[in-house]
DNA sequence: ACAATATTGAAACATCTGTGCTAAAAAAGA
DNA sequence: TCTTTTTTAGCACAGATGTTTCAATATTGT
């Protein structure tokens, strides 16, 4: 039997030198040619773990996607597994927490969102990635609607507002705040955005 | 003398099969053969009024800039122009008029907001197109700067609210809004996007 | 050592891209 | 009508891209 290479692996070094092309060079450069050679591998190698360049296209937004989703799951159950704090400034400060693994606020969490805003924009004309998309909105919807239940159900609430409606008003700060900072990183800066972000929840629950 | 084609009209019939371009098939197909194509001209007549590909992505990238902005700053000005209404309901109604030209909400604005999340994301790595976003982007923040003035001066705000903080967050919910409508239209519907901005508002003045 | 097969490498093809260059066509003044 | 100059059209080139195809390499079980 010959070599086996763990073809997981494989496939996800690929997906790195994907990320690394489309954080550094946008989308278009994001070639076959090109990521072989920044996989330092030959084309015919990156053509033999994936078909098509749909393929892998599809498979590195899935890990991306699950990447960033991953590390705000993980934040969240820690959340929901203790008792909430009582003091509104403790639980602001538990849900930003949350909601910041969402943005791209530096290091890996940063290229990961500018690499899922490419994708998200390209999704919308390359059809064979838009269940993707759909499946990127669906646990980002998820995530934002668990942490503001944990925030709605602490009466600390003022007035009656309805779950949903703050929903999208939260994933609109979010989306905002993560488009302004992958576009223009010089004016948008991790302090500001975290905290609008903080005053944001903190409106939620005082006046 | 010879036919004298008024060579502005001509850049802006160009610019406008751009727009249909990367509106239907995405920032890839806009390629000069396309334009060309969708525009109904040769090759070399698009290159006559355009010497690169760069200064045709330039150009339409203002122009469609200037279009959104141009209907927000009417609204604005017809704002401006006459006495704030003292009822919340009527203040908020004026201001979601404003900001609402630079939300995609059907019709031409659609298809405009669309080019310009392609525009914006595209000038991240073109660096040709660096300036024009700097631009777009000082115009949209003259514009929400100007309806939260509007707003925060009818003495009808609660608390202390800094008015930097606030053009923060409000930009965000546009920005986030604007981005859903781009990318998930069928998630992200005009009457939903237009009340969660009027909600917003309102939360400003009222708690 | 040998054979089987995953893995790699490379060449070729058709298509598309931006750009440079040249020449035809067209229209308005003389 | 003739001339001038814009406008249009088309060819050609070098480069890049996805894909197909085929041969060479390397490694593991026997």
């Amino acid at each position: 039997m010959p070599k086996i290479v763990d073809a997981f692996d494989r496939r996800e070094l690929v997906a790195q030198a994907v990320f690394q092309l489309i954080g550094e060079r946008g989308m278009a450069h994001a070639s076959l040619r090109n990521v072989a050679a920044q996989a330092n591998l030959a084309l015919g190698s990156v053509r033999h773990y994936f078909d098509n360049q749909a393929e892998l296209m599809d498979f590195a937004f899935r890990t991306n996607s699950e990447r960033v989703h991953v590390r705000a799951l993980d934040r969240l159950e820690e959340l929901e597994s203790k008792p909430l704090p009582a003091q509104p400034e403790l639980l602001v400060e538990k849900c930003a927490g949350v909601l910041e693994a969402l943005l791209p606020l530096g290091g890996e969490s940063s290229r990961d969102a500018v690499v899922r805003m490419e994708f998200m924009l390209a999704a919308r004309t390359l059809v064979h990635l838009g269940q993707a998309a759909l499946d990127d909105y669906r646990a980002t919807g998820a995530v934002v609607g668990r942490v503001l239940m944990q925030l709605l159900a602490s009466d600390l609430v003022i007035g009656s507002r309805k779950p949903v409606d703050e929903a999208e008003r939260l994933i609109a700060v979010l989306d905002g705040l993560s488009l302004r900072m992958v576009l223009q990183p010089a004016w948008a800066t991790p302090e500001q955005s975290s905290a609008t972000l903080r005053r944001h929840l903190a409106s939620l629950l005082g006046p």
